[in-house]
DNA sequence: TTCATTCATGCACACGTGTGCACTATCAGC
DNA sequence: GCTGATAGTGCACACGTGTGCATGAATGAA
């Protein structure tokens, strides 16, 4: 059976109200008194309900978090991270992933305004902009991590990708490439964008032409997707001598193509991906990388939602509050000085 | 603003609880009041609260999800498949990561009877004793996935761990090996015991017998820990031939491990590895594990708890309902015959 | 016309908690 | 002993939704 605070208040002999105070340590309760209930509460095994306390406070102590993909390792660290602060604070997540499906992504937002979620951290999702809408126009705090959508939001934890690309570039060109091609991920957005840029205006910087088909997209950032790259770019007149990739899951499945098509790494191809899982450490040859703070990424997320909530709605600062974390390159085993890409098929 | 059933009553001049009726299509009121409300309902964005029907119906339409750590791509599958069945029937999930860690536990039993959770998932980690039995205490569904605890539980889903683990076994004995180490991971409860006992009674049938220091254990389920192992194992007298590790993430770094010593996988040392998570596939050489149907697992945990719900505390069924799920041998480039292992150091 | 029947809707109350206000008891100061 | 201040507690009501029961209107049969 559960037990109420009416339960509690009958043994005590006092009014429920009484105990609604001595819980909540109000002055107005004498020490004894409030020292009495509490005890008998313990006693009883007390919870109070969410539910009831949510109803009268306006306040669920909860939080959306909406990801694409659960089983994503990039996103599982800053789950892990925002799921830190929260429980430190008392905040329950919700998690909801979107799979890109604007049928989830419906019922998601449905879900959340329905709970009454007191934030939400939607986390490197290019979220529809129908939903997204709908998700602003109730009131509460939005964060968003590394925005992948054309909006801007106010409040916003981002790393710095533009930077991320350019250290990458800047360690593939200062090994001697010159041939070197960029594997993106076509649904990822902003993201992609800024590596791409950053690819873009390093080569530019360097005087190093980008040659036809050196830029290409996947349609999911996945191993396999990767590896079937690798064909393409072998398929080239003059196949480059460096891949710089979206992420480790495309790097990964490029290392695989690499080798399968008898060509090894480093020394007939450089690879170089971006966020630094954990596997990437594991694979041969380890991969160099950028190292993405994502676990503080997560952190600061969850620091930014839940200071936001100590305001109101109308004085929460009218400024946007953006934060850029940096992250730093990890030279690893996967790149070296160029040779010549020895063709195959 | 919120918009409230009571607003909505306003507008089209009934009585709040005719809108009740009405959204919830009770054949009480008449076909064209429910389209006219609910007509209104849409237009002014109306959304239930859910704290104020969970206080009156007694249910949150919430799951409890108490994983050891999200970011472990093992666990992540698991979430997702739960996620599935979950988001499908309208259920959101309230997903927490214990850490092993007391305190934690403690305050995840606390929020998930707070919030009223209709059914908890344990997935596959040991719940302290303590809490386990608070949360047990706690009149409402628990499915546990992978049972790590020593109790039993009445509704339970696992993996078939005895049957994996001898047909790996027999797939390195099939090889012709006698040299054969078992990697288990010391925190792990049940899972390892079963993997163990598989282990054990494998050599036994094949008259192998098992050499001292052939059985170690790690604290943590980390590619460093199996690569720190490793160096356990070349410094028997007589390194095994063939390793089995608890899971991929050991014999992930078991690889790495064995690499840095100098030797070759399989050449020189067989690893084969237990889960097949996303990465056991690009490893080098590509692992030999066993699949455990991670997806379905979790879909047939939520579906085996949302399916609890139905009855009433009294007239669940009695008899225990324990799933137990098949996985299959999956035979990659990381074991083949034995050779004599080369020691090094 | 009257009564019984059916259909549609409203009223009152409940769920568990929190808060403004009123009430009582105690005590100091005169 | 009276007044006023203060501390401690209870009452009434509210939050948003759902349900049993009563009410009222409309319909059909006698």
């Amino acid at each position: 059976m559960v037990i109420t605070i009416k339960d509690i208040a009958r043994k005590a002999g006092v009014a429920h109200t009484t105990v609604s105070r001595a819980l909540r340590s109000s002055p107005l309760i004498s020490t004894q008194t409030t020292e009495r209930i509490r005890k008998i509460a313990a006693e009883m095994g007390y919870q109070p309900s969410a539910a009831a306390r949510s109803l009268k406070t306006n306040r669920s102590q909860v939080l959306g978090v909406i990801v694409s993909s659960i089983d994503d390792p990039f996103f599982s660290e800053i789950l892990q991270g925002i799921d830190d602060v929260a429980q430190q604070r008392g905040y329950s997540m919700f998690i909801a992933a979107s799979q890109r499906d604007p049928q989830r992504e419906r019922s998601i937002v449905r879900t959340m305004r329905e709970h009454r979620v007191d934030g939400v951290i939607v986390c490197s999702t290019p979220f529809s902009p129908e939903h997204s809408k709908q998700l602003r126009s109730y009131e509460i705090p939005i964060v968003v991590i590394n925005n992948q959508s054309a909006e801007d939001y106010r409040y916003s934890i981002h790393h710095d990708d533009l930077d991320g690309s350019r250290q990458v570039m800047l360690h593939l060109i200062g090994l001697g490439h010159r041939r070197i091609a960029y594997l993106g991920y076509a649904h990822s957005g902003r993201t992609n964008q800024k590596r791409l840029t950053g690819y873009r205006e390093a080569m530019q910087a360097a005087g190093h032409s980008i040659q036809t088909g050196y830029e290409f997209e996947t349609d999911d950032s996945t191993p396999q997707e990767g590896r079937a790259a690798i064909q393409h770019f072998l398929s080239l007149s003059q196949p480059p001598t460096a891949i710089f990739c979206y992420n480790d899951m495309l790097a990964i499945g490029a290392l695989l193509g690499l080798q399968e098509a008898g060509l090894h790494v480093p020394d007939n191809c450089s690879v170089a991906g971006f966020d630094n899982i954990t596997f990437s450490s594991y694979t041969t040859p380890p991969l160099t990388t950028f190292d993405q703070p994502k676990r503080v990424i997560g952190e600061q997320a969850a620091r930014l939602v839940l200071g936001l909530l100590d305001h109101e709605t109308q004085d929460r600062p009218e400024e946007p509050r953006i934060q850029i974390l940096q992250g730093s390159l990890l030279v690893r085993a996967s790149t070296s000085l160029p040779n010549e890409v020895q063709k195959c098929n």
